[in-house]
DNA sequence: GCCAACGTTGGC
DNA sequence: GCCAACGTTGGC
């Protein structure tokens, strides 16, 4: 199993709002790298999500309910969607400063790349993050 | 609010 | 096809 995190502004949408909303698309994406990602993803995959601008931090965990298809939303060119939904909130946020402090995390591609909407992460960088959020 | 990083656009 | 100009994102 692959593990991923998304990111989004929480005023355009939060992770309070995809707790409420349950599963959606997650559209929007106008980033190749970030659709590549997703059209990597499999159903039962984990995803972080991480909540830019605002906050700046690791949340809560979701997961992909039904693969890569095309974004409705999208009036031109070949973007994609997957579905998630909401499995838990982290006990303990993780914020930017927690993952740049971190040896495993220092590295991810969120602070790498912190434009990319969408990213892949290594199996210890997944568990590291859980073990910091206190969820399992 | 500013600015750096990155992606995209458009002129050549 | 290159590269400068511009727009957007996101950390600070």
């Amino acid at each position: 199993m692959a593990h991923w995190l998304v990111k989004s502004e929480p005023t355009a949408w939060s992770w309070d709002r995809q707790v409420a909303a349950g599963t959606t698309p997650w559209d929007g994406v106008r980033n190749p790298q970030a659709t590549n990602n997703m059209k990597a993803m499999a159903e039962g995959d984990r995803a972080f999500f991480y909540h830019s601008n605002e906050g700046k931090e690791i949340v809560g965990i979701a997961k992909v309910v039904k693969e890569h298809y095309p974004d409705p939303t999208a009036e031109e060119g070949d973007w994609s969607v997957v579905d998630l939904a909401p499995v838990k909130p982290l006990k303990k946020s993780v914020t930017l400063d927690a993952l740049k402090a971190d040896a495993v995390l220092k590295d991810i591609p969120l602070v790498k790349q912190s434009r990319l909407s969408v990213s892949p992460l290594t199996e210890p960088q997944f568990k590291r993050v859980l073990a910091l959020g206190e969820a399992r």
